[in-house]
DNA sequence: GTAGTTTTCCAAAACGTTTTGGAAACAATT
DNA sequence: AATTGTTTCCAAAACGTTTTGGAAAACTAC
C-alpha cells in the first residue's frame, strides 16, 4: 500500500541504506544508482515516513502554540493574527505548528508538561505572559526551549519579544494632555497579566508628567474582551464625575467603551474621547476610527517563531531580548487634531 | 536522561516487554511485578516517547487545520472562536491539532499534500469550502479521512457541518419586509465560497416570497473583512437611489458598513438598516447592537473534530451531513422593534 | 507421578527511517 | 607484485515503542 525504502530497495535490488544515501545525495552512491533510484521512487509515489524520519532524529520538528482562552467563546483578532505570523513563518522555516487551547490554571499546566513529557514538541511559544507564570518557571526548570511574547514579573533569564508597553501608554498620555483631557478613566487588564502594570504604570507616569494624577478609583479591571471593556466603561460613565476620556488598554476593550458612550447618547471623540491598545485592523474602521498604539503582531509572531527555532537548533540569536516600541495612531476617537 | 523502558527493564532484572505490558495493565504480569514497575517509572519520571508509540501505532493521533488567511494581516475572530471548539474537542479526545495557514492556492495545496504524503496528520479538517474545492477533490481522490465545515458546488459525498444559510438570510429577508424595506443592498463574498451563494440566494428569495426583487446592481463583492465591509457600502450608498438597508453577508463586514454609513453622518437603524451573519461576540456590543443571523461556530468546531475522530477510528457516526438552521437575533441596528 | 492448566515471563520482530563501520572491487602508485 | 587509494555498496545497530509466539515454572487434578 504505502511505498517504504525497503519496497524500493527490493524492487532495484540494491540495500535500504543505499536507497536512503541516494535520495539524500551522499556521494558514496554511483551516478547511476542515484538516478535509478530517484526514479524509481518518483515511480512508486515515495514518501518518507515523517513519524519514522523524527523518531530516528529524536527531533519533533514542531513547535508548541497553547492559547489562553477565557471562556468557551474565545474570539480574539490579536490571537489570530499571532497565529498567521507564527504559522506561516514555522512553515517556511519547515516546522510544524501544534496548537491546543486551555484557559489558565492547572489543566493548562498539564497540557504543557503532556507536551513536554511525550517529547511532541521541541519548543514552546509562550504568550501572554503573567507576572508569576507556572509554565515559564515550568519551562525553565526543566530547560525546555521556548521563547515568550511578553515578560514576566522578576527573572526574565529567558529569550522574549516585547512591546514598551509603558512607552506606548505614555504616547497616549501625552497625546490626550496635548489635546486637554485631565480627568481620565483606564479599563486595565487583569493585573496578574504582566503587561497590565506596564501599560497602566506608563499612563499614570505620563499624566503625572504633566502634572496630573490617575485617580486610582478611576482604574477599573476589565477582562479585554469588547463585552468587559462595555461593563467597565459604563461604571466609569456612572460616576459622579465621569472621566472625558477612556484610556482602554486593548483595542476590544475600546471598542465596548465606546458603544458604552454612544449608548448613552455621548458622542465618542467629542462628549468622550476613547484610545485603544494593539491596533488590530478593525481599529481603522470603527465609528469613529480608533486613536491606538500600534503592534505589528503579525511580524511579532514570525520573529518569535524564528527566534524559538534558532534556540532549538542552537544557532546564536542576534538578540535574546527585543522590546518593540510601538508608535501611536492618532485616527479620530479623540476628536478631531 | 530521558527514561526509556529499557532504563526501567534493566534497573528492575526485567525485560522491557514485561515493563511495557505491566504499564499497559495486561493480566500477564503479576501483581507483585506490576505495583514494582509502576513504582520506579514513577519514581524515575518515566514518560512514553509519543514519536515512537505513534510509528509503531502507525497513527499520528494529530488531526490538520489549515486556516485559509487573506492577506497577511489574518484577523478573524470567526476563525479563533472556530478554532477553540475544535481544540478543546481534541485534546479531550487525546488527539494533538496541527495549525497551518495558508492564502488559498497552489501553496496551500502543497501542505496537504506535504501532511498527507508524510502522514503527519490521521485526517483533516477543511474549513470555507469554496464550490470548487481542490482541497476536497484531493482528499476524496486519496480516499484521505476528513469533515468539512461547508459544503462544495457538485457531490458532497463527504461527511461535513454546515449551516443552513439561505433559510438564515430568508430569516433576514422576512424581518426586513416586515419593517417596511424595500430597497434592499447586499454585500456578498467572493462567489467562489460555497456560502456566498446559499446566503445570496437565499436573501433574493426571501425577498421575492415578498414581492421584492433584489437588484442586481446592489449585490456587491466584499472580502468578508470589516475593511471590506466599509468599501463596499460606500459603493452601495454612492448610489443615486442609495438602499435603506444593508445586508451584509457576515459580521466583519456588517461592522464596517456601519462605519461607512457613520461616517456619512447617517444613523444606523434609523436612516440606514445593517444585518450580519455569524453572530461573533462582538455583535452585541456594538452601536447600534447588530441584528443578525447565529451560528454556534464553537459548538460546530467541537462537532467536526469530533466527527473526524469517528471518520479516523473508523466508527460509525450518527450523521454524515448535519445542517443547522441558524437563528435570527434581533437587535438595533434595523430600528427598534 | 503424570498430564494438563495457569501464571508469569521474555526474545525477537516489527514500525520506517538514518548512521556507523566496515568490506569488496577496482584503479593507481610504488 | 605489493601497497595504497578510491569508489560503491551494505549489514547491523539505533531510535523507543508494542505485539507475537512461545517457554519455563508453578500449580491442579487424577
Amino acid at each position: 500500500m504505502v511505498v517504504t525504502l525497503k519496497d524500493i530497495a527490493n524492487r532495484i535490488g540494491k540495500s535500504v541504506t543505499t536507497v536512503s544515501r541516494a535520495l539524500h545525495d551522499y556521494n558514496d552512491v554511483s551516478p547511476e544508482t542515484k538516478e535509478l533510484v530517484h526514479q524509481v521512487a518518483e515511480e512508486m509515489g515515495y514518501s518518507p515516513n515523517t513519524l519514522a524520519q523524527r523518531l530516528q532524529k529524536r527531533q519533533s520538528d514542531t513547535i508548541g502554540l497553547i492559547l489562553p482562552t477565557f471562556g468557551p467563546r474565545f474570539s480574539d483578532p490579536f490571537f489570530s493574527e499571532l497565529l498567521a505570523g507564527i504559522g506561516n513563518k514555522a512553515v517556511s522555516l519547515g516546522y510544524d505548528l501544534l496548537v491546543s487551547t486551555s484557559s489558565p490554571g492547572e489543566r493548562e499546566l498539564q497540557i504543557y508538561k503532556k507536551m513536554v513529557n511525550g517529547r511532541r514538541v521541541d519548543g514552546f511559544i509562550v504568550v501572554r505572559t503573567r507576572k508569576e507564570d507556572r509554565r515559564v518557571e515550568y519551562l525553565l526548570e526543566k530547560d525546555f526551549p521556548f521563547v515568550a511574547f511578553g515578560r514576566v514579573g522578576i527573572n526574565n533569564e529567558f529569550p522574549y519579544v516585547d512591546e514598551d508597553g509603558a512607552y506606548g501608554m505614555r504616547s497616549i498620555a501625552k497625546h490626550l494632555v496635548t489635546l486637554g483631557f485631565t480627568n481620565i478613566g483606564c479599563i486595565a487588564p487583569d493585573p496578574q497579566l504582566t503587561f497590565a502594570s506596564s501599560r497602566v504604570d506608563g499612563l499614570r507616569a505620563g499624566l503625572t508628567d504633566h502634572g496630573i494624577t490617575l485617580d486610582e478609583d478611576y482604574v477599573c479591571i476589565g477582562d479585554l474582551t469588547q463585552s468587559g471593556g462595555y461593563k467597565q466603561a459604563n461604571c466609569l460613565l456612572d460616576k459622579l464625575h465621569p472621566p472625558s476620556a477612556i484610556v482602554a488598554c486593548n483595542d476590544l476593550m475600546a471598542f465596548g467603551a465606546m458603544s458604552a458612550i454612544q449608548d448613552r447618547g455621548l458622542i465618542v471623540g467629542e462628549d468622550v474621547a476613547v484610545t485603544g491598545f494593539d491596533d488590530i485592523p478593525m481599529a481603522e474602521h470603527t465609528h469613529p476610527p480608533l486613536t491606538t498604539v500600534h503592534q505589528p503582531v503579525y511580524q511579532i509572531g514570525g520573529m518569535v517563531c524564528e527566534m524559538l527555532i534558532k534556540r532549538i537548533q542552537g544557532v546564536p540569536m542576534d538578540d535574546e531580548h527585543l522590546v518593540l516600541k510601538p508608535s501611536l495612531i492618532v485616527r479620530k476617537s479623540c476628536g478631531e487634531k
